[in-house]
DNA sequence: CTGCCACTTCAAGTCAACTTGAGGTCAACA
DNA sequence: TGTTGACCTCAAGTTGACTTGAAGTGGCAG
């Protein structure tokens, strides 16, 4: 199998040297090998660096993430677990949805007091209701 | 107009006063009275509250809500980037959806190696791709 | 064989977003 | 009138996620 050089992979990955050394540091990661000094990765830490940064994006720490997948970088949870990750997520992307909407709402309504504005009230408040099963 | 005391707006917002002082100091919110030393907020403050938690959620950093909102608390953005905020907001949310039905697909999949898994390898890395456009 | 450059380690620094602690104040209740 | 409790200020501490800097190394290009 070919191995990736940590400069191939930051590249490829766009995730900096240092933040691949940190995040071996922490256990997120791991290097399989050396090439003089170099770090060498399997190619499949390509697809775990992605899982981590759409971890970040939901708002996970690494902390999180890293529990949730096992170091070959599959998730690594138990079924019921997954599903209330997943279930956790579907209030998340209620809570931007009405952000959105709220965004959008605003950028089309002509009133000037938006504060006041009952619509707009109402995405807003039914949105914080939705993000409030907290993540972070 | 009824004024909300710090701690009444405190136990309604869940944010502690603390935070509250905190977003005070930073422009972030403001009181419009004291009574004796407490200070008193408006109202429509909780509504900003539920707009910053919103906010937070969706991985905006304080300088960037504070920028978004007038002193008032309304959105207080050029139309044209009240659209662009909202369509990163789509991204963000393609995202999350693909990390969540990734998660939904490993919770189901009889497989044992994920990271092998076409399917899943699919997921992730259109997910991660629709989530490059960054936020932080 | 000599540079060069991207890597290496390790410690320390940075930044955001809060929280905590010490020492003080006020109003309301017993 | 005195005590209580929730607030006050201001400075310093904390946590997570990195980044930076100093001093060193290894392989490849010329």
């Amino acid at each position: 199998m070919k191995l990736l050089d940590i400069g191939v992979l930051s590249k490829q990955s766009g995730v900096p040297p240092s933040t691949l050394r940190y995040y071996e540091e922490i256990g997120l990661i791991q290097s399989v090998a050396r090439n003089g000094l170099r770090r060498q990765f399997d190619p499949p830490v390509a697809t775990q660096l992605a899982l981590i940064s759409l971890g970040k994006l939901a708002g996970f720490s690494l902390e999180d993430i890293k529990r949730m997948f096992a170091k070959d970088g599959s998730p690594d949870l138990p079924r019921a677990e997954l599903h209330e990750r997943a279930d956790a997520l579907d209030e998340q992307i209620k809570g931007l949805t009405r952000l959105r909407d709220a965004l959008r709402h605003v950028a089309d309504c002509p009133a000037e007091t938006h504060m006041e504005c009952p619509k707009f009230k109402r995405l807003v408040q039914f949105a914080a209701r939705s993000a409030s099963g907290r993540t972070r």
